[in-house]
DNA sequence: CTGAAAGCGCTAACAT
DNA sequence: ATGTTAGCGCTTTCAG
């Protein structure tokens, strides 16, 4: 490791070839006009110096620094990964790089986190979800940059929004249970005061479930998002401690789901003969699992990918309005109900 | 949103707290020495008029950037995002911010990404396994900064190195099969050519069967990693039908092992009564499946934590040389061996 | 504890 | 197609 030689810059190696340092920083711009045999020269003559373009300096100077800020609650998450990748595939063609950070489902870590990222400049801010801490939402508002909140519908956006409703979502799953007969449904969620789409799946069974007139207090609360595998089995064995007459469960994501049933197994109990499981999310677990598990699709890719595309038109100037961009989760029906 | 605003400097603030450009920049740094009634009337104007720190200038005049790059393989997987976790919460509180690529398991890739990252002036690179392009190791051992291999242990270490052996892992699990009195051995792997450290397993499987005398030929290529659970699943199927007197099965991951063992349920296959099945990474399905999984834990978070320490250490001039730390992952036994 | 001057390394803007 | 000049918004350095 060379730690001792001094920092080199354009001078040096505008020098080097012959040329002026504008032409040196033409010369690393592939579109800019610089005769090619000046360009190859210039970037051979980089090349045995060891120059390393300064991205700081350019930043500085052009007022630009190719960042789009992401915020995402875990970086732990297969759905939260694959939006990341769908928006990383997007901007890639175009030289934006992802500043990738994590709440910990924690909106006082949101807060921190989107006035480190404001502070670097970045060209647009991606956040997920539509919920913030009051200074967080002040701060977003005056960022003077594009804004996209992701993974929710929020009633007051700030700017752009690309997400569905969770409540709606799983309003959706209860009234399939309830079509089929179903009336003793469950909910395994975790505490809500930290994770607000968990929150929020969580209010839409309650609602879904005195929509139809049903009881809703078969409520399980799993501990502190994000609910891992371990923690849906242990809620699972106390819902059937606790409300052994349950039909179906819900459960507010697809990991807490795949531990429920594991906890099913290994009491004999038999899913779905006996009770109906189901997740949320559609991990690529919810598939393969045996029984393959109930779930709830939010295209998590497509959130990333069409994230990507409004922020270059965005960019581009072909998109001046505030973009509301509705995802429709598609419910995967599953032999884990039926 | 406001777009208009046009940008507000440490002149604006210093101009209407009746101080001067130097003292607003020392009132942002928590360790300065500005009056404490001083700093309070900064920070008050610099929230009146909406000031927003600026970090490329920040970073091109004092020469830092307080970013530390880190490259892994993939953001979908559960052991690199414990890494990131380990070395992110490490990092936070001396306020170094990580810059995260992923490489999607392709060396060209990972020279792409650390190009971009170098120009970026990170304090540090942290680059996932020990191979890397010809280039990418030039500019790596040329960037003058800090840099970690993890996730392996190279013979020619560019830097510092925060890893295991991958052969050496999985040579202990054929041991403790073969002591088991197994001989019919099988190994489900991705294709060889991207995922070094898939590779690295496989080859340790093959040495440890022949140190063994044993036929280290049942060897089911997956697919291009990372391989999935459904790849891992359509492994086994091949397996069963190729070679069905196979005892045991390890398996390059977790996910793949777990979608083995969901192949051999479909098909009513027991396990571990008639095959054994392993994997590494000791993921959380691996504790919680039914049975539980056989694996090997790498001690991933470990790994991160260990490696922020030393950045910290290497940045405060408290370790100048360079630093080679051996984790020892751990063979976890569980159900699905017996 | 506070201020003035200078400059980090690049590129926008304007020449030629 | 290439060069010159100036300056992006901070912080280093030196004074007081």
């Amino acid at each position: 490791m060379n730690t001792s030689r001094k920092t080199l810059t354009m001078a040096d190696v505008a020098r080097r070839a012959g040329v002026s340092p504008m032409t040196v920083s033409r010369a690393f711009k592939t579109d800019s006009s610089v005769s090619e045999a000046t360009r190859q020269a210039i970037l051979k003559a980089a090349d045995d110096l060891g120059y390393v373009f300064d991205s700081t300096a350019s930043n500085l100077r052009s007022q630009r620094t190719d960042f789009i800020a992401v915020t995402i609650p875990s970086i732990n998450n297969a759905n939260f990964a694959d939006t990341v990748r769908g928006l990383s595939e997007g901007l890639k063609p175009r030289g934006l790089q992802i500043l990738l950070g994590y709440t910990d489902y924690d909106m006082a870590e949101e807060e921190r986190l989107i006035e480190q990222f404001l502070r670097r400049r970045p060209e647009a801010i991606v956040v997920t979800g539509g919920r913030h801490t009051p200074r967080a939402r002040r701060m977003l508002e005056n960022a003077g940059i594009p804004v996209i909140e992701t993974w929710d519908l929020p009633d007051k956006p700030i700017g752009h929004v690309i997400g569905f409703s969770n409540a709606q979502a799983v309003r959706g799953m209860v009234d399939h249970f309830v079509a089929k007969g179903l009336t003793r449904i469950a909910f395994i969620g975790g505490d809500t005061t930290r994770d607000t789409r968990g929150a929020d799946r969580r209010n839409g069974f309650v609602a879904a479930m005195q929509a139809h007139g049903l009881d809703a207090s078969r409520l399980i609360a799993a501990g502190v998002p994000p609910i891992s595998m371990r923690e849906g089995a242990e809620a699972m064995a106390r819902l059937l401690e606790t409300l052994p007459d349950t039909e179906a469960v819900i459960c507010v994501s697809d990991l807490s789901a795949f531990g429920a049933l594991t906890e099913c197994q290994r009491r004999g109990v038999d899913v779905p003969g006996r009770l109906w499981i189901a997740g949320f999310g559609d991990y690529e677990i919810a598939e393969i699992s045996v029984p393959a598990l109930t779930t709830i699709n939010p295209f998590p890719r497509d959130i990333g990918a069409r994230t990507a595309a409004l922020i270059l038109d965005v960019l581009d100037g072909k998109q001046d309005a505030a973009a509301k961009i509705a995802i429709s989760p598609e419910l995967m029906l599953r032999q884990s109900t039926g």
